[in-house]
DNA sequence: GTGAAAGCGCTAACAC
DNA sequence: GTGTTAGCGCTTTCAC
């Protein structure tokens, strides 16, 4: 087998407490045979077993990073970021894919909780209920959700949407249509609910339509809907939406800008590639990321002591080519 | 803290050895005591520590996925795929993200090499040698690269490759360039030499340039090499250099597919919205991931002894927009 | 400041 | 078929 803290304790003759002592608590062992130590465990290339030391401990360093699907271009960055963020503090993540069922997730965190510290829950579709009664055995922090007791990183998507209605109703949009996404999903109540106020003080029509699956195909399917309202101005769920609804418009003979404008959510690779290029309302991913992890590492720390933090963070507009003045009829 | 054996053996009303092995060899107990025990088990939500489990057999039931960068959209659909897999068969994942850095690779596998029964390489950027030198340690698959000894799922690319040539030379183009990956890309050198033989068997000319950053950026600083050469067909390593190459000949008022023809590799999402949408070498990489996890779990239940198996998953050509008939002086 | 010893939760011989 | 025991690698009292 691989060399062990009795290895290193021989071979710097000491006992394993000490070298077990100069490794996680330097300041309570001599300063020279702590340099023995350490000498020895490098010539040896030893690495402690962190599944022996989490027996002791309770302490895994580990992490869990839920999401709903890793293949949707939202995730990736927030996992890349998580990832990286986490590695730097000498902890590991355990990335796991629900695939948009919620019977999973919790099944997942079942079968993770004895293996990390804390778990990310990355737009959840748990019921908030069932988060409070799991983070009684398990920090959690949730991104893109409220539920009570629980440390929140929150997207302000809001503030992205009054931009989007602003930004409509400069380019004389007056119908608006507003594509929701998933069933419990907070972030799409947020857009929702800001649309809502922005088009009422800008004086517009507004619909909400939903839920719609956040893929290409929800948008496609949202767009005989979209035409039949005669709404020029979309706000759809998510990029991938808005570039379904673009493609199915575009099978009516309804083209974008020209005819109708859509504006995506969260500024993915993908709404970038497309043509036309979209304008978005654009998410923090990669920083969010590093704020969930950062929060439950804090929330770790302090021994979980109910304490929840909430951070929110910034979104904008970024104006593209999807959005246009309106056709005067 | 949390519901352990012993507690599940007194509620039983047997001992903790019972319950050991009624959970993971239940055809040395009595089916009686066996029924007992898993009432006892769910009655008090008992759930094994894998970390203690880990400490008596060595096995974790954790695998590490080590890829290059997780936003590059080759990779999560590879991720998700091997995640579910290995899920589906009790086994836990932690993603990693090197950032196309070797030696965070070598970090990575070292603080990983504890906490897991086996790793998978994705498109590896250590040197063979290295590889080699690791797997003496610990279980390892490698994807898209050949080490001696180790397990390998490779995409054949080249055979792809052979298809997009004579896509090419079908459309009349006469002179032709492959843009090569980076340095140490095993898939990269299958493409170059699938096309160099290629192109000799249709008598066409061929440029081999790079490496280039598999990146749009990479594609885009490309553009003026390929317009000085003269070439009016063009292979990317992937998808984003493809994309890149025709954004960037497009600043310089080259058409595709008008005037250049371009294929991508690995028909990423990105490649699918782009406009033109991508001709390109389609990776198979959700079955990568899969077949990948399934290597893995041989080697490691075969106790890694000696035998490495290689799996080669074909790969095709999906034709678009991006490839067209050479134009005619 | 360092050693000795107990024990984290579980598995794996070895008895019976 | 089930109980007993030792021990995986590490941390953490408690002595000295």
């Amino acid at each position: 087998m691989a060399v062990t803290i009795r290895d290193v304790a021989s071979l710097a003759g000491v006992h394993v407490s000490t070298v077990s002592r100069a490794m996680s608590a330097p300041h309570l062992v001599n300063a020279a045979t702590r340099e023995r130590v350490m000498a020895a465990a490098r010539q040896l290339g030893y690495r402690p077993n962190r599944a022996a030391s989490a027996l002791t401990t309770g302490r895994t360093h580990n992490l869990g990073l839920i999401v709903a699907d890793i293949a949707n271009p939202f995730f990736p960055p927030l996992i890349k970021a998580a990832q990286a963020y986490a590695r730097e503090r000498e902890y590991h993540v355990f990335v796991a894919d629900t695939d948009e069922d919620p019977q999973a997730e919790e099944e997942l965190i079942g079968t993770l909780a004895k293996q990390v510290d804390g778990v990310v829950l990355v737009a959840p579709r748990l019921a908030n209920q069932q988060i409070e009664r799991l983070s009684l055995d398990l920090p959690f922090v949730v991104v893109n959700r409220q539920v009570k007791g629980v440390s929140a990183v929150l997207m302000d998507v809001g503030h992205g949407t009054e931009l989007a209605v602003s930004h409509l109703a400069g380019l004389g949009h007056r119908r608006l249509m507003v594509l929701a996404g998933p069933r419990g999903s907070w972030s799409s109540k947020q857009m929702e609910q800001a649309a809502r106020s922005a088009a009422a003080e800008h004086g517009l029509e507004l619909t909400v339509s939903g839920p719609n699956a956040p893929t290409e195909q929800g948008g496609a399917a949202a767009a005989a809907r979209v035409r039949r309202t005669g709404a020029t101005g979309v706000i759809a769920y998510n990029d991938l939406v808005a570039i379904g609804v673009i493609e199915g418009l575009g099978h009516l003979d309804v083209q974008v800008p020209e005819d109708v404008s859509v504006v995506g959510v969260d500024d993915t690779v993908a709404g970038r590639l497309n043509r036309p290029k979209l304008t978005t309302i654009v998410m923090p991913t990669p920083a969010a990321g590093r704020t969930a992890v950062d929060l439950l590492l804090q929330t770790i720390t302090d021994g979980g002591g109910g304490v929840s933090a909430q951070a929110s963070l910034a979104t904008g507009l970024t104006v593209r080519e999807s959005t246009g003045p309106v056709r005067r009829g």
